[in-house]
DNA sequence: GCGACAG
DNA sequence: ATCTTGTCGC
């Protein structure tokens, strides 16, 4: 899935053919592990992470990390193309069973229906959900004030995620479907998934540790 | 044409 | 995303 030597137009080409895999049906299965995925960039460098959880205690079973020289710059849009390979690494190097992934990012809440939490979902063929803390596409009504306050997130006429009070006194989050689940269960999910903070666990984690240093040794 | 624009 | 200390609010 490299994007290297390719334009635009080739990529908006996939990005929609693509789109057309995506499966927003109810969540199926028993969920016993999820796992929280992100990816940070310094000096040239990107490094995903990987945190896995037992579902829905949320007890850490494991986190891994892969860290790679950065060749894609950052393109509103075309994120995944930048970012879902290290985060697959990462998610490869966890060697342990997942059963859903939530992404840092957007879902269908994109230009072309398929944002780096779609993206990485139709590649593994895992349940996926995306949380952005700001949207790419759409427009909605402020949620209210009320921590798990939530409202419709709609773009071209159709509801493509949500808008979510996720903490008391912070900025909402943005809801979004990856695969293999629709706009009802990504938002329960992510509800359940939090824990006091504005990101849900183990993206939040996930986060913390895309940000560390390589540990020297 | 102009402005917006995940990370 | 990153650059960065103190500061305001719950
Ligand atoms: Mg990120």
């Amino acid at each position: 899935m490299k994007a290297h030597g390719n334009n635009f137009s080739t990529l908006c080409e996939l990005q929609r053919q693509m789109a057309q895999q995506v499966v927003l049906s109810s969540l199926k299965g028993e969920i016993r592990f999820i796992s929280g995925v992100d990816c940070s960039e310094v000096q040239g460098r990107v490094r995903a992470a990987a945190v896995l959880m037992s579902w829905p205690q949320l007890e850490e079973l494991g986190r891994s990390a892969f860290e790679d020289v950065c060749t894609v710059p950052y393109v509103p849009g075309f994120l995944s193309f930048r970012e879902m390979e290290p985060m697959m690494k990462a998610l490869e190097a966890l060697k342990g069973p997942v059963d859903l992934i939530l992404v840092d990012g957007c879902g269908i809440a994109h230009p072309r229906g398929l944002g780096i939490a779609s993206h990485l979902g139709v590649a593994t063929g895992v349940p996926s959900i995306g949380v952005s803390k700001s949207p790419l596409v759409g427009s909605f009504e402020e949620p209210g004030e009320a921590p798990l306050s939530s409202s419709p997130l709609v773009f071209q006429g159709r509801q493509v995620g949500w808008a979510l009070r996720s903490r008391k006194g912070c900025k909402p989050i943005f809801v979004s479907p990856g695969h293999l689940i629709d706009l009802e269960g990504a938002l329960e999910t992510v509800k359940m998934a939090l824990r006091g903070y504005k990101l849900p666990e183990p993206i939040r984690r996930a986060d913390r540790l895309s940000k560390l240093r390589p540990p020297k040794a």
